[in-house]
This record gives structure tokens, sequence and C-alpha cells, in this order.
DNA sequence: CTGAAAGCGCTTACAG
DNA sequence: CTGAAAGCGCTTACAG
């Protein structure tokens, strides 16, 4: 399909292409890059010398000569045993990389345990030149990442509220909203014992969502609106489910609002486990809605959200950091409810 | 916690840390590398100076001068919505950083759309020197990328058995061997009518699976032992249950092998939906077995395998190659059959 | 044990 | 429109 090289042991350098084609190194550099200041018969004959030997310019000379690195990178601090399973960071990754793509960048990937080893992985990146910015995620309240990062200088995009990211450019879900309108539904379904199975408490993101999730259950006068924290796993949903349904039944929650769709899939077995009947026992309802929600029985409603757009989003605002501009502020599209086929008005019994 | 290099515009280099240690360019180089040529006192200062001035060696100025890019490749020719709940690549990434974390290494990701997009991303990025080599994964039979990446010299390793792989070193799990015992497993209970919802026919791995799985049911006088391929999405493995469970009772699958766990517990709802039971009705058994199968109710048997270590032995077996060695050759654990609830005897009746 | 110099492969002013 | 030169920030022989 295209030449190799064929030299085996020197790869070919600019110098080689400028000799072949017949002008000098700045030339090439010219025609290849596409700046003016070189004939269109030249540009011709210098991409055809390159194509012949094979030749790209070496990232390395040209970021050293002052063009900015193309590489972005993304620290995920979360047990690499969870992320597996946790379908929105390979969506969120492909949204980044359909921007980056675009624009001949790449993505520079590293999970690490804890926020401070992501600092530490930042900060070597960023020192050494590897990157030109970061788009962060999960934001801690008070996360120890703004002021380390703010001093380092180093250009990021947040994902998370403004009250979680500091100063940095951010985009954010309304989970406020989102939780807000999760619950009145269920509410209107007829629900009046409403749980919630949150994900890690730590995260920002997870303590915006339970405050919301607490202050519409009160605006409803809904009792008895429990909370509970996981670690987003299927086991700690699995558990957090088990716990709400076996309280006494007078008690006991007739819908279930979830932190993810796993957990909200480890609950629909809970539920069977504990003979309980989906929905007309007790209505679930996931949130993040990837593939998994429809291959249930039966098939979860969820807060669906559009997690490649939303990884698309970040990477373009961070492009436009890098750039020297001011970036859209404000939240993406709020996740909007999906009714499936596990939630449902509470059966009269109960 | 550490200190802010403070000065705002420009970032500090080797020159700035020469100058404050008291020594040339090159003692600080000799220094921070922990190379011989200096004393442990001069040493020292260096190291104070660079940490004063949040000073790291540009990894482009290194690299430049001779250094190997200590960055690795990985490219996924796969949809992204699939991969979002494909857990094995998250697994496998987790894996492969494990390794690389610890050689100061970081990995390039990218995902494509198909396999020659992906040739040409990893043929720019060999020739732009941004990585040093790549792990290579989901070979097709014939797979384009063993002579095109070969002509280009790029060093890598290769997941697949060496009958896919041309002359790469190489890591693989045993699938023959392991649809051979999982197929043995099925008939050992009873099972005489088993069948098979595989992957995407393209992968060789696959064409492995298939041909083990044929084999063995010849070798064990099966008849009807259906194979059907999917492209690993849990909605085909849904598709192709509801396929093989609509026959006719007296020809009915009364086991089916995926080859995957997502469409393992696709095929639980559908034999759900379906009014058949499991496993009474039919025996249903996973393979990789990630988090969801112990999520389900039954939990899936599945044919478990190490993902991450697998990850980790690929990265270790690169980075031999890219030291000049010969990496170890020769497949990584077998899977190992993990039998939980969702396998039993068939029921008389059928 | 240390310092001055060359060179890696580009890009970018700066002359022609 | 083109060519020769300087410089990016390192590392590595090579003298002292």
């Amino acid at each position: 399909m295209s030449l190799p090289a064929g030299e085996p042991g020197r790869r070919p350098t600019i110098k080689d292409v400028a000799a072949l084609a017949g002008v000098s190194k700045g030339a090439v550099s010219m025609a290849f890059n596409g700046r003016p200041g070189v004939s269109e018969t030249t540009r011709a004959r210098v991409i055809a010398a390159a194509s012949q030997l094979g030749w790209a310019p070496s990232q390395s000379a040209r970021v050293l000569s002052g063009t900015r690195v193309n590489t972005i990178g993304l620290v995920i601090a979360r047990p690499a045993r969870m992320l597996g399973l946790e379908p929105f960071y390979m969506e969120f990754i492909s949204g980044i990389e359909s921007v980056l793509a675009d624009h001949d960048s790449a993505l520079l990937l590293r999970l690490v345990g804890d926020v401070p080893e992501e600092i530490a992985v930042q900060r070597a990146w960023w020192r050494s030149r590897q990157i030109s910015g970061s788009i962060l995620v999960d934001f801690l309240s008070d996360d120890p990442r703004i002021p380390a990062l703010t001093a380092l200088g180093l250009p990021a995009v947040a994902v998370g509220h403004p009250s979680l990211t500091g100063g940095l450019p951010c985009a954010w879900t309304d989970d406020a909203t989102a939780v807000t309108e999760a619950v009145r539904y269920l509410a209107a379904l007829g629900h009046r014992r409403i749980a919630r199975v949150g994900g890690a408490a730590a995260f920002g993101h997870t303590a915006i969502r339970a405050t919301a999730f607490a202050r519409t259950a009160r605006e409803l006068g809904l009792d008895q609106a429990r909370s509970v924290d996981t670690d987003f796993s299927g086991a700690q949903g699995a558990r957090a489910t088990r716990g709400l349904l076996a309280s006494p039944a007078g008690s006991r929650p007739t819908a279930i609002l979830y932190d993810n769709d796993l957990m909200a899939v480890a609950g629909l077995s809970v539920a069977a486990e504990m003979g309980l009947a989906v929905p007309r026992d007790v209505s679930l309802l996931a949130w993040d809605d990837s593939q998994l929600c429809q291959l249930t029985l039966p098939k979860l409603s969820a807060m669906s959200h559009d997690v490649f757009g939303f990884g698309a989003e970040l990477a373009r605002r961070l492009l436009t950091v890098l750039n020297g501009g001011t970036p859209a502020t404000g939240p993406v599209a709020t996740p909007v409810l999906t009714p499936r086929e596990s939630t449902a008005p509470p059966a009269r019994t109960t």
C-alpha cells in the first residue's frame, strides 16, 4: 500500500527528504507543514520524497523547537478492577479521542490508586513536557489537585460542577436537576418510600446528588428517603440493595434510585433473590444508561446520559484552552429520564 | 507539599538547575540520571536544586539526544460503543500499566474503526517517534498488520496464538484447551445438545474457539453442536440466544457456551423471557468472568481468566523486546472453569 | 571527579 | 520563493 523505507538500520530524517527533493531542510519543513513560502510544485516534490522515504517529522524534534506537544493527559484514580465494569470510562475516552483524532492529538492514559498519586503523575508529565494539558475527572470536595496543578500551571479542564472544580474551566451534567426529576417521577408514580444507592461519598458529584435527593424528598414530603453510599461496584450495589429491601415491609422502600447502571443490575438480582418482583414490589431506576440496562429482564429504566458526547465536549474545551481561547462554560445536556420496564406504580398491597 | 517553581512565564531548564547547583549541565544530567561520574555530595546538590526549581528533564530533549522514548502504543479497532461494555479492555489496560508504571513508561491509547486505520495510526506514531513499540490485539486471520508493521520495523508483541501472529513475539491463552474443557464439562453433566455463541468471526481467536468447539463435540459424539457468530455485543448475544432457544424442544440446546460474559448476561434474560429456567432448562457458561458474572441471579458459571495479569505479561514481553532481549514465548494461564449457579445437569424431561 | 563542545532533528526568523 | 544559520534542552563522548 505504501512503500516501506526499505533501508534497514537508519531511519530517514528531514535531511534525507531534503536531499531527495533537492531542497533545503527549511523548505521541507515549510512544505510538509503546509506553510506558505514554498511553491506548489516544490511542495508536491517534498511530499513525494517524504512518502517515498516513509518520513514524518520527529515529534520530539518539533516539540523541542517550539511546537506544542500534541498529547493530552487523562489520569483516573480508581481501582483497576472497578474500572473494567464502569462502562462510563471507555465511552468517555472514546468521546475524547473522537475529537483529538481530528487534531492529530493523542491521549496519554494512566490509572492510579489515589489522588496524591495522580498529582505526582500529572506533575511528572507536565514537567517533562509530555503533555500540553489534562482532563481532570472525579472531583473531591476541596480537591487537592486544584491548588497543586494550578501552581504547576498545567492547562486543564475539569469534569464537574463549578462548585467543585475551583476556578478551572469545566463541563458538567446538571445532576441536581436530574436527581430531582428522577425523584419527582417516582413520586408521581405514587411512591412514598424512595431510597437511593449512591456512589463513593468522597466524590463531589455524589454529594451533589445526595443533597438534591434529600432536598427533593423533603419538598415532596417523602419520609424515609434514605441514601446509602457505595464504591460504585456491583458488589456494594447488591449489598446496599439487600440492606434496603430487608427493612420491615412497612418501611421498605418501594423505589430505588442508583448512581450507575452496574449497581442497578446488581439490585435487580437482589430483588429476585429476596422474592420481590420488579417493578411490582419495587421499582429500580439506573443512572448513566449503558447497553447493560437493555440486557436485563425487566429492562432497566434509567437517567440516560450521552457519555461519548460528554468526553468529546471536554476535549473540545481543553483544545480551546490550549489555543489560548476561553472555552464555553456551562453544563452539557442534563441526563434524561428513560422509562423502561423497571419502574411502575407501587403495588396497592404494599 | 512541594515548592512550585514560582517563576511565572518561563519553565526551568537544565541550565537553571546547573546554575543553582553551581555545576555544568553535563554534571546535572549525570547526577539526575543516576550515572557514575559525579560525587554523592554533588548529586545531592543537583537533586535539591532540581526539586527546588521543579525541574524534570524534557522528554523531547532526552529522546532527541538518543534516549529511547518511554511510551508504548495500544490501538483498539473496535466500535467505541462496544468497548464500553467489554470489561476485558479496561482490565487489560490496567495490567499493562501496572508494569509500565514501574518503568517510567506510559501508554498511548487510540480507539479506531478498523484495521487499516490502526495501521495508519501505528505508522504515524512510529515514524514520528512517539512510541518505542506497540502491543497488538484482536488478530484477524492473515492479519494485514503483520506485513505492514514488520516492514516498518515497529517493535511489537501480539496478543494471540502463534498461528495468527506471524513471527511476532506473542502471548496467548490456550483457548482451544479451555473450550475443550468447557464442552467436556457440559457433556459430563449430561448435556448432549450444546451450542456456542461466538464472538466476531473475523477474529482469529474466534476461529480457534469455533474449531475447538466443533472438534470436541465430534469427539464426544454430540450432534447439533451449533456455533453462532456475533459482534460480542449484548444485543447480538441476546439475538443469538433467542434463535437457539426458539428451536423445537427436541433439538433446542440444553447448554450454551458464550465467548464473553456480557453476552451470557444477555442470554440469561432471554431465557427468562422465554420462560426457561437456568440452569434447569438450559445451562449457560460465560467466558472472561468479570465481576458481572457474580451480579446475576443465578450467578454465571464461567471460564475465568486473569485479564489483568495477561496485560501485565504482554507489557513485560514488550519491554524485553525493547531492551534487545528475547521475550519468553508461550501461553499464559489457560482460562479455568469456574462453576457457579448457571450450569447443572439437564432436566430429565427435556 | 568536572567542564566545554558536539550533536540529536526539527522550526523559525533572517538574508538573499 | 529559497538557503544558511541559530536555537530548542538535553546526553554523551572527550579533554582536563
